[in-house]
DNA sequence: GATTTAATTCGTAAACTGACGACTTATATT
DNA sequence: AATATAAGTCGTCAGTTTACGAATTAAATC
């Protein structure tokens, strides 16, 4: 049982398929371009087939010798840490905080803005796909940049609301950032729908989201008192 | 770069292992039990270690030989499918939703317990990774009977709380199962970072689920609001 | 206890996979 | 145009992996 992978490798003819190109396409790249380019198409490519695919396929997918992919990365393990860094870290931007805060606009319209980047930027098909692999672990690649990251942005998104509706939060972190997982689990659980399960495709994005933010900032103030008072009972 | 199997097939000395229980534990037992015992072991396996884990592995993990798969399962595909009928589709039972439109109880009740019973039977470890292995589609083994059977029950949610919140409702059936999935993604991917990401576990399981669940019925008549307002525009 | 039945293991074929030494050849420089 | 540099490919090794024919051996039957 391959993985997917074997969907990719072009059934047969090897040799033919060398002989119909006997001169023509021999790109000789500048090593930084070169590697550059080989890591977008690994990460495309690892997304799509799992990290467990093989080098020769990939190399196959980039139109390269698979022992080129050794001259820029020293393992496959090491190739895997880079698209890491690439495709998983890299999407996250540091000016969503910042707009979040900016209490200049609209709480809700904040919200909008956020989540609207995020999807676009972070939920994509290529960052929910790698990142489930590797939480997955198939290798254990991912450290925790990435909840940390999230952490922040949920207390961030807690605090405003609670500022922007004159509500009082319970004293607990952790509690605390369940409310934001409401919102955001809700999201990101609509984003693998869309893209991992191929489902939820009939109705726009936008009408979407609006309509979790809209439930979220309604039911901030109940939720924020459910939490208060069992941290009362505790 | 094998799977995590690597992390189980214990490290050498096979030849010691196998002189060290030379007559013993060779518990020679009927095909129906076997085949059964076989197919327990295997979802627990997979779900650990991936669908492309190995047979090699599978069988020391059941503490036979690697051939006796073979006798019970025509090839490795198959296996993965029965493993599929037994831990992804089984755990779904018929009586939630009677329970869920069991109006005698209030409707805030009847989401509790169904979610309390769907995170327990459902949303486990074992079946998150087994689902979310083959949604990435290591192999296409999963149709679509589980989507139909949630939204069944995202269509019972929504048709409940609209009854007890004497609320209208939108009329397009994609957008009204989009108001339940704000609850049901929600807690699933609640149950995907606990299980998964091995987050949120300080907070209770049950006060988390009851945050998720109130926030749904106080924002739900927000939710209709604008799923109506929306449908007026296009 | 001898005989039969079938559950279980052994051993291996054929294909696959990460890694790499040695060779080829495009391109820039002189 | 000759030369040097290094980008890129060939071929292969060692270890896996699915799958299966053939040999073992525990237990049921008489």
């Amino acid at each position: 049982m391959r993985a997917r992978s074997d969907l990719l490798s072009g059934a047969g003819r090897p040799s033919e398929a060398r002989r119909s190109r006997p001169k023509q396409a021999v790109p000789r790249m500048a090593p930084a371009q070169r590697k550059a380019m080989l890591l977008a198409r690994a990460s495309d490519f690892f997304a799509e087939y799992g990290l467990t695919a093989q080098t020769r396929a990939l190399a196959e997918a980039c139109g390269v010798a698979q022992r080129l992919i050794y001259r820029y990365f020293p393992s496959k393990a090491a190739l895997l840490q880079e698209v890491y860094e690439e495709a998983i870290v890299a999407p996250f931007k540091a000016v969503w905080l910042v707009r979040l805060r900016d209490r200049s606009q609209p709480f809700e319209t904040r919200l909008q803005e956020f989540y609207h980047n995020y999807y676009d930027a972070v939920l994509t098909r290529k960052w929910l796909r790698l990142f489930l692999y590797a939480s997955l672990a198939e290798a254990r690649m991912a450290p925790d940049y990435i909840q940390a990251i999230i952490v922040e942005i949920l207390e961030t998104i807690v605090v405003e609301a609670a500022h922007a509706q004159q509500v009082e939060l319970p004293s607990g972190r952790d509690l605390r950032n369940e409310i934001g997982w409401m919102l955001h689990g809700a999201v990101s659980h609509f984003a693998i729908r869309r893209h991992l399960y191929e489902a939820s495709r009939r109705v726009e994005v936008e009408r979407i989201l609006a309509l979790h933010i809209r439930c979220f900032v309604t039911g901030f103030a109940a939720m924020a008192a459910e939490a208060r008072a069992c941290e009362g009972t505790t």
